[in-house]
DNA sequence: CATAACCAAGTTGCCTGACAAGATGGCAAC
DNA sequence: GTTGCCATCTTGTCAGGCAACTTGGTTATG
């Protein structure tokens, strides 16, 4: 709650004032369509001047918590309206937190490859194809794959047409993998007895889409996250 | 793209600044570590004030796509490091992407339903049932009995002890309700009948996760959510 | 010559004051 | 009683300025 990860950047005035306001409005203080005072009286009563005022309700704007109208007022947005999920940067601090993400990560992909078996088009099934050849490329080559790896994954959630998943996927995958380089040792590097591993499963899950295996490309999915956490929980501080 | 839906609030300046830096560093037209101009400078490039320049940087600030330094400058964060995953409001605009958003939520609550199955404890076990008998108890009452089916679901996103599947549940659970409120027409009621179907399946998940039978579990919630999802079906307008 | 202290310029954080545009409520005229 | 108008409030935007902080070069010192 207190302890500062790198820098202790010191938190704006219109920082506070917008945790501040959102957490009004989160415990009901503020109802949904309910005017919030005017910025001038909110600057007065939280002893800051007009424009931090403006920057925090902003902010809430740009979330969709509040809609405001020029010459009337800002007004409490409906609950439902909400248009960003937030995740925290303070909370990662520990083991715990980063694998509760993985295990977040693991669902959206597992269900992502399910739907990709069962709607894959030839064209996707070829994406897929061309993603596994350049990452045996990348095998044979010596290089660490890591971008063929990313765009195998990308492909896959692209199959499924869900927009939502693919935004969703990208987030966390790119989350993680920031996490994990920021968070393990440099010397480390990844083994190409590991590539020829994730090369296999990948070739499972292609197997099971290709054949619109929907159950079997989940389990190839599962199976394969699951490794790649245990290769990824080596990168990480013991607890 | 024209026909204003509700009220065609003129988005502010701060605002179409806020997107097109968005815009810049996702392009890499700013690449991660870089310092982005200086204020002064920003304004009179964009002819626009340095509070507004303030505003829409502080907006990337807030969702972790810059860190700024007081004077020394404002610097793109490396590219894992946004912490907020943004649906976009103005997507919703056909049936086909609430679908695609249900679909999320249905592999979220698969997943979770599964978890909560393998960690529950006695006291979420307990929990659950208090929710069940409630629901029970909404029905005998006549009540509409949507409080309790969503306490339910709560309970069970509370027993995976994975903080981020509590969040992004709740976050789907009520942008789906508010898209299926708005969208309804008024007139229709929720059946007593589909109450106690909803009642039979929130008892099979139940079970599932007493038993603690991880698959179970998960195709008790697949079943109930698909279900679900036609019943809900009935409420939306045809495409 | 190398190193350390120092200072000036640049930058962000924040404030005061002001004006324009739009909305609102009451007052006056009919 | 109804209608039209105006004073007032609120948001949107701008201008200018001061304090705190960082940075890089300059100068003084060992």
């Amino acid at each position: 709650m207190s302890a500062p990860s790198h820098l202790d950047r010191a938190p704006s005035l219109a920082d506070v004032l917008a945790q501040r306001l959102e957490q009004d409005i989160a415990q009901g203080h503020y109802m949904p369509g309910e005017k919030l005072p005017s910025e001038q009286q909110l600057a007065t009563t939280y002893g800051v001047s007009r424009p931090i005022v403006r920057e925090a309700i902003g902010r809430l704007k740009h979330d969709g918590l509040v809609t405001s109208r020029q010459g009337s007022g800002a007004f409490v947005a409906e609950s439902g309206a909400a248009s960003v999920f937030r995740l925290d940067v303070a909370n990662f601090k520990d083991r715990q937190e980063i694998e509760s993400l993985i295990e977040l990560l693991m669902a959206i992909e597992s269900s992502a490859t399910e739907l990709a078996a069962q709607r894959r088009t030839e064209q996707d099934l070829i994406a897929l194809g061309h993603q596994l050849e350049a990452m045996q490329g990348a095998i044979e080559r010596g290089d660490s794959g890591v971008d063929e790896d990313v765009a195998f994954h990308r492909a896959i959630v692209e199959a499924t047409k869900n927009p939502f998943f693919m935004d969703l996927s990208t987030f966390l995958d790119r989350r993680v993998r920031h996490f994990i380089r920021t968070a393990r040792a440099n010397t480390a590097k990844l083994q190409t007895g590991h590539m020829m591993a994730v090369q296999d499963e990948h070739r499972n899950i292609f197997n099971a889409i290709r054949d619109k295996d929907a159950q079997g490309a989940r389990h190839a999915a599962e199976s394969h996250l699951k490794k790649a956490a245990q290769r990824l929980a080596i990168y990480m501080k013991p607890v």
